[in-house]
RNA sequence: GCGGGUGUGGUGAAAUUGGUAGACACGCUAGACUUAGGAUCUAGUGCUGCGAGGCUUGGGGGUUCGAGUCCCUCCACCCGCACCA
């Protein structure tokens, strides 16, 4: 009997269907394991073999550890929300809910497919009301809440309200310090609105402004990706930067505990060095320029050392004080730059090497010196970090010096003879001179005389600054949670807040998409559910018109806790319970991409915080241990068309040619042989295709690149599971290499895994003979293989280097292949070893062998040390560090003796050539090596 | 520009603590069995050299008895950069 694998597959998937096996409570005495996949956002084009390569992983290891004694938590949902569904809405006019039902149907069965163990009874969608219900009640909890910078959490709003009515906010300045300080007496004596606007400055989910891409033709705000080359992607359209009200989570305020607590999560270095990079945290000081006009212009710096060689100040083009200073004679200049800088992104203006900008025509007095200082405007200077303006002090800082060079500013030397003129000096090891009562002072003491200095003056105040910005979290989009928020006066209000009054109906959560005629946007930029006038404008229990928010919430907003919701998907009181988030705590594995490491990591980190502060969690970290899958690439292929013709050459003679390199589907090739039939089907304009072989082969060139539809190199899942089985598609994807290694596809390569598969087979079935499984008792060199398999399998699973493992597991079935075994005693416990890698397999062969149950539930092998031990080594014997020979040595021998029967060895005399040897270094267990 | 990562045969890779570089596969070459082979099996396969040997882990330098692994330096490629998710 051959190995069928449909059948096998088919079958297995049936009993485990029958059998539930992979249903999981949320009660057990077995110890808790929580396995993650960062789930998927259901796009139209479905899989392709990349996307399973960490579900793949997370599958073995829930396996594996089901089988180790864990009741494991594997669940997978859906990120149902986006813009790409939104698009093809507008494009198509279906209903993005329909699309996204659809892709997610196929998303299952592709997955289904593949043979996952997860509890499909625990599925998330995003977009279901019952599960966004909870996304807008969580952003209800960051509406109504407050970061308490005495305790350092967040607490509701009533705390903050019960200090103001005792104390005003002297003792609790607003994050945003736009409000002044207050009174008591003054709070007492401010009216609703006023309040209100106060209490906006301290919410952890709030309203402020932000700079996003308009674009005027197409009447709406677009996202990064969608803004190409400085034009819409659609259309081409020009787009400029445009303020609008937007919503904020005021996640700043977590930055210090953000950074502190990676220290106790098991993430790879490089990715807490993202965040905490990302966060950028720098401790500085903010101090205050005066321009002759009098205004007034704060600037952060870390090097307050540096104040005495300052040589200008740099504005960022679109602070609020460049009109105000700009002087006349300067004023067209300075239009034109700040038109200039409107139209470019963020990441273009990092990224510019060019020097460009502007001077305003204004002075500052230097707070110390009273030197008179230019101020400048410059894009290198971003209004969203620090206060938006710098002192610039070219002798200590590259793009300053660049900067002064390029416009021909005088640099003040405070470094003596460390500064040369040609480059600025960065080092911090260094003595500060040329600078007043600092002079002759190290750069840390010197910053803290200054600070010291002008702290005395009210001039400036020590500082912590972060580059973490706080996260924009609405979107002008109909496919996303609508905000469970109503304007009334244009104050925004919680729907379910007294003072809105709303009929009881319309305070209940979920606030639920309505339906819309068309996808386009609203006016003033606003989301197309501002088209929705009857939705929009409702009338509460006091006959007042109240307007609901137009904006939707981000991508992120669902994915920042899916991981809770699986504990308890059905829960209709809470988002979880608190006994189902107690007992499956803190994820132990998440598996995800790097691409995620700094969006959705953090966001989710900031809101198990914050439902931490509020009691609702009992642990404050979401992801234990973090593990970064690489991407599978794409490999393409390539045909040569010769110049001008219907002629196609071979790769190795297309330099013989004129040619056109032309991208061809990845289907129609086998290996790098092109299917030339296939191909002049491919497309009408190849009908006539002619090509000029090598060895009757037409040979395709190839490239590794990303994988996508635009580059024909797109392999679905599906087609590899129908020709060699799911079993082989997850031992291939993992024998490809290390997980967290990025690699290119070749589908020409599983064959090798295919063939071990149908080897492992063989040693149950004979194609003759049929069962051949023998009762006899193992032998010493079979239990000596088999333990050795269970050690190595083990302790690389528990690595996740799974690559390794299956080159383990074809040793063992090559080894004990040339042994002939086909023992029960060996095979039972083999058939267990692969269960978590080539589950479909191994359960057919378990019930061939006559047991009970599911293999999903049978205990993982153990190995036994007395089989994995060796006594002796065959050493490699270096003579000066290169191997020459090899002898054999018990493990316990002498080194007395092992020294004396190397050196009389005859290889060792031959490269001795009679000299004394120098020195003779035996590594027990590893090598010797002999230095003449 | 900033941040992170990766470079080993024709290809995917292995080498877990500084100790035999290239395990395990793909591909390729030759052969066996077979009506057939896209099944299975056997042998070979880093480069170079007739050979003894020499060379070889992106380039250059260093530490060491010994370096893919540690240090310095340079180069190339990939990912992220806040409205894709």
């Amino acid at each position: 009997m051959e190995y069928n694998f449909q059948q096998i597959e088919q079958d297995s998937k049936k009993r485990w269907e029958a059998q539930q096996v992979y249903k999981v409570n949320n009660t057990s005495s077995r110890p808790k394991y929580y396995v993650l996949d960062m789930f998927p956002y259901p796009s139209g084009a479905g899989l392709h073999v990349g996307h399973p390569l960490g579900y793949i992983a997370s599958d073995i290891f829930a396996r594996y550890k089901v089988m180790k004694g864990f009741s494991v938590l594997h669940p997978m949902g859906f990120d149902a929300f986006g813009l790409p569904a939104e698009q093809y809405a507008l494009e198509t006019g279906q209903h993005p809910a329909v699309t996204t039902e659809k892709n997610i149907t196929r998303y299952k069965e592709q997955l289904d497919n593949i043979g996952f163990n997860y509890d499909w009874s625990r599925e998330v969608n995003t977009s279901d009301p019952q599960y966004y219900k909870w996304t807008q009640w969580i952003f209800l909890q960051l509406f109504k809440s407050w970061f308490n910078r005495d305790t350092q959490k967040a607490e509701s709003l009533d705390t903050l309200i019960a200090i103001f009515e005792k104390e005003g906010n002297a003792g609790h300045a607003a994050p945003g310090n736009d409000t002044g300080t207050f009174t008591a007496e003054a709070w007492q004596a401010m009216g609703e609105s006023d309040r209100r606007h106060i209490l906006m400055q301290y919410r952890l989910a709030y309203l402020d402004h932000a700079v996003v891409w308009w674009c005027e033709a197409l009447g709406t705000v677009l996202a990064n990706d969608e803004v190409v080359n400085g034009v819409s992607e659609r259309g081409g359209h020009p787009v400029e930067r445009k303020k609008m009200r937007q919503w904020f989570l005021r996640i700043t305020e977590y930055a210090d505990r953000l950074i502190d607590s990676l220290d106790k999560l098991e993430w790879s270095e490089a990715m807490k060095e993202m965040q905490r990079n990302w966060i950028g945290r720098s401790e500085g000081a903010e101090l205050s320029f005066t321009t002759t006009g009098g205004q007034k212009i704060a600037v952060f710096t870390t090097r307050p050392d540096t104040i005495f060689g300052v040589d200008f100040l740099v504005l960022a083009p679109e602070h609020e004080l460049v009109s105000a200073i700009t002087t006349p004679e300067h004023q067209a200049e300075v239009t034109q730059y700040v038109t200039y800088v409107k139209s470019r992104s963020e990441r273009e203006r990092m990224a510019e090497k060019k020097i460009s900008g502007c001077f305003t025509g204004a002075y500052c007095l230097h707070p110390l010196s009273g030197r008179k200082i230019p101020v400048w405007i410059s894009e290198y200077v971003l209004a969203g970090y620090g206060t938006g303006a710098i002192m610039a002090v070219p002798a200590g800082d590259d793009r300053d010096h660049a900067f002064a060079r390029h416009f021909d500013i005088p640099v003040t030397n405070i470094f003596g003879d460390l500064y040369t003129g040609e480059a600025a000096v960065s080092d911090k090891n260094v003595t500060i001179t040329d600078s007043d009562f600092i002079s002759g002072l190290s750069v840390k003491d010197a910053a803290a005389k200054v600070l010291e200095t002008l702290e005395a003056k009210s001039l400036g105040t020590r500082r912590i600054n972060y580059r973490l910005r706080d996260a924009g979290f609405s979107r002008q989009r109909y496919w996303g949670e609508p905000f469970p928020i109503a304007y009334k006066d244009n104050v925004p209000y919680a729907i379910d807040e007294e003072a809105l009054n709303l009929p009881e109906p319309m305070r209940r959560l979920p606030l639920e998409l309505p339906h819309v005629e068309h996808y386009k946007p609203g006016p003033e930029g606003e989301g197309p559910l501002a088209n929705v006038t009857d939705w929009v404008l409702v009338t509460n229990n006091d006959g007042e018109i109240v307007k609901r928010e137009t904006n939707t919430m981000p991508g992120y907003a669902g994915s920042s806790w899916y991981f809770l919701r699986y504990m308890d998907p059905g829960n209709q009181q809470e988002f979880a319970s608190k006994d189902s988030t107690d007992y499956w705590n803190q994820v132990d594995l998440y598996i995800g991409g790097t691409e995620h490491a700094v969006g959705h990591l953090l966001y989710s980190r900031m809101w198990t915080k914050v439902l931490y502060d509020l009691g609702h969690l009992s642990f404050d970290e979401p992801f234990k241990r973090l593990v970064n899958q690489g991407m599978i690439q794409g490999s393409t292929r390539y045909v040569y068309r010769i110049n001008g013709t219907h002629t196609f050459v071979s790769q190795g003679l297309k330099d013989q040619h004129l040619v056109d390199q032309i991208r061809v589907d990845v289907s129609m090739v086998d290996g790098v042989e092109l299917d030339t039939e296939a191909f002049k089907g491919w497309r009408p304009e190849y009908a006539n295709a002619e090509f000029i072989l090598e060895n009757g082969k037409y040979i395709c060139g190839s490239e590794t690149e990303k994988m996508s539809k635009s580059k024909y190199n797109v392999v679905n899942p599906d087609d590899i599971v129908a020709q060699y089985g799911a079993d082989t598609f997850r031992m291939y994807e993992m024998f490809l290499g290390p997980i967290e290694m990025s690699k290119p596809w070749d589908t020409k390569g599983i064959e090798g895994v295919h063939r071990f598969l149908k080897k492992f087979w063989r040693l149950f079935y004979d194609e003759q003979k049929g069962w051949i499984v023998t009762e006899e008792a193992a032998s010493e060199a079979e239990l000596k293989v088999l333990h050795k398999t269970i050690k190595k399998i083990e302790s690389d699973t528990e690595r996740f280097s799974f690559n390794t493992v299956v080159s383990q597991f074809m040793i063992c079935v090559n080894e004990l292949t040339d042994l002939n075994c086909h023992k029960r005693g060996i095979l039972d416990a083999l058939v267990r070893l692969i269960t978590p890698y080539a589950p479909h397999m191994a359960e057919a062969l378990w019930q061939q062998l006559g047991n009970e149950g599911s293999v999903i539930h049978a205990l993982f092998p153990e190995w036994e040390e007395k089989y994995v031990t060796e006594n002796s080594k065959v050493y490699p014997i270096a003579i000066n560090g290169k191997p020459r020979t090899e002898l054999e040595f018990a493990l316990d021998a002498e080194e007395a003796f092992i020294r004396a029967e190397v050196l009389a060895n005859e290889a060792v005399q031959k490269w001795l050539e009679g000299k004394e040897p120098k020195k003779f270094i035996y590594v027990k267990g590893r090598m010797i090596n002999v230095v003449v």
